[in-house]
DNA sequence: ACATTTGTCAACCATATGGTTAAACTAAAT
DNA sequence: ATTTAGTTTAACCATATGGTTGACAAATGT
């Protein structure tokens, strides 16, 4: 494997944390609890990574550099913008059916805190859509699609990617779907929501 | 007024709990700081509402009556699916507007206690999509609007509303605008979500 | 072999927190 | 005036929780 999963003490507790973080929120989880996860004591917590506090940092920064990237290499690639919408609808619903709890810590933690995103944008491989926009306000200007600000288009393509997953419970009440015919429909939508924005922006 | 907002002690701590629970959470609330929110000792908290889980589920009872009757209504309306559509979403984003964590507040704990969703649907008012289904089948067949399941353009819809207010804090990043230029841009998706729905839509 | 650093643990600590209690206050009913 | 029922409060309680400590073991260096 490329990216190095070592099997350190400090790797061990952040998958702990991970797990009982992103389950419970910052507020719920209890050291006790990462501590029991990750098979260790309590007071080990402590020696690697001081507070309760820093151990979330740590976790949350860990997760939003597994979604980050994909979004940025997606949005800065040498591809066309519906080409672009097509590969990020796929990859990302693949990616999240994988880690179904990430999704909603990121945006839950974020809503607590909202000042913490600075200190996500401050660190490299923040995604950056400029080159998208560019893309976006060429081709209206073209004729190729309709009229919309490619910020309005942004938020379009995060919405309906994302929110099925953060809304589920919601979702599934709504529709009475159980499990096993939500997650069938979340297969779909990884071709079915491109093409809904495909069709909402060609002429 | 018609909805009798009562002045009662009852509903001087349901206000004040929501606005707690509201923007922490269940986890992170505290007992004390609704209590001081409510101007009353700590103790009348548990005399009219038992428990903080008790005082927890009327809130959350409540600020789901809100939103849910509201979608029913327009769900089940006399109208085309075009119309349904438009109506949603300018009512939904202008309420929202009004109350910027209460779809926050719902999924969250929606996540964080799945089994809770059954306990709304029990409620009289919980949302019925059934005519909105049928209204979609007719129009598909009629040849009409794309092909398309009620249950995907009916998440599309629900994404496209909830989301940008859900993700706000990240969507504000990844774009760079300030809380004034977010709101413009939410003032504009009163009109913008609901063409671009129609667009992917019809043909 | 010895000393030093690093890692691990059980027990402990201070504080926060949800919840209780018993007494006091209020206002209507008799 | 006295009783009665409902309301409010300060003080208190038991427990949970993040965090610390001091003893001890396991590496690591010399």
């Amino acid at each position: 494997m490329t990216t190095e999963e070592q099997n350190t003490p400090e790797n061990n507790i952040l998958n702990a944390a991970k797990e009982i973080f992103q389950k419970k929120g910052m507020a719920a989880a209890r050291m006790q609890e990462i501590a029991d996860e990750a098979g260790i004591n309590k007071a080990m917590l402590h020696y690697y990574y001081r507070s309760k506090e820093l151990l979330f940092e740590a976790v949350f920064k860990s997760a939003f550099s597994m979604l980050a990237p994909q979004l940025n290499e997606i949005m800065n690639a040498d591809t066309t913008i519906f080409e672009k919408i097509r590969n990020f609808s796929s990859n990302y619903i693949s990616f999240v059916l994988k880690h179904p709890y990430l999704p909603n810590f990121i945006i839950q933690e974020l809503n607590r805190n909202p000042e913490f995103v600075k200190n996500l944008i401050a660190e490299k491989n923040f995604p950056n859509i400029s080159k998208f926009k560019q893309q976006v306000n060429e081709k209206v200007a073209e004729g190729v699609i309709r009229p919309i600000t490619a910020e309005q288009l942004f938020i379009n393509i995060m919405s309906l990617n994302i929110f099925p997953f953060i809304g589920a419970p919601l979702l599934k009440g709504f529709l009475n779907f159980d499990d096993e015919a939500y997650k069938k429909l979340m297969e779909n939508r990884k071709t079915e929501v491109s093409d809904f924005i495909i069709n909402a922006i060609k002429i």
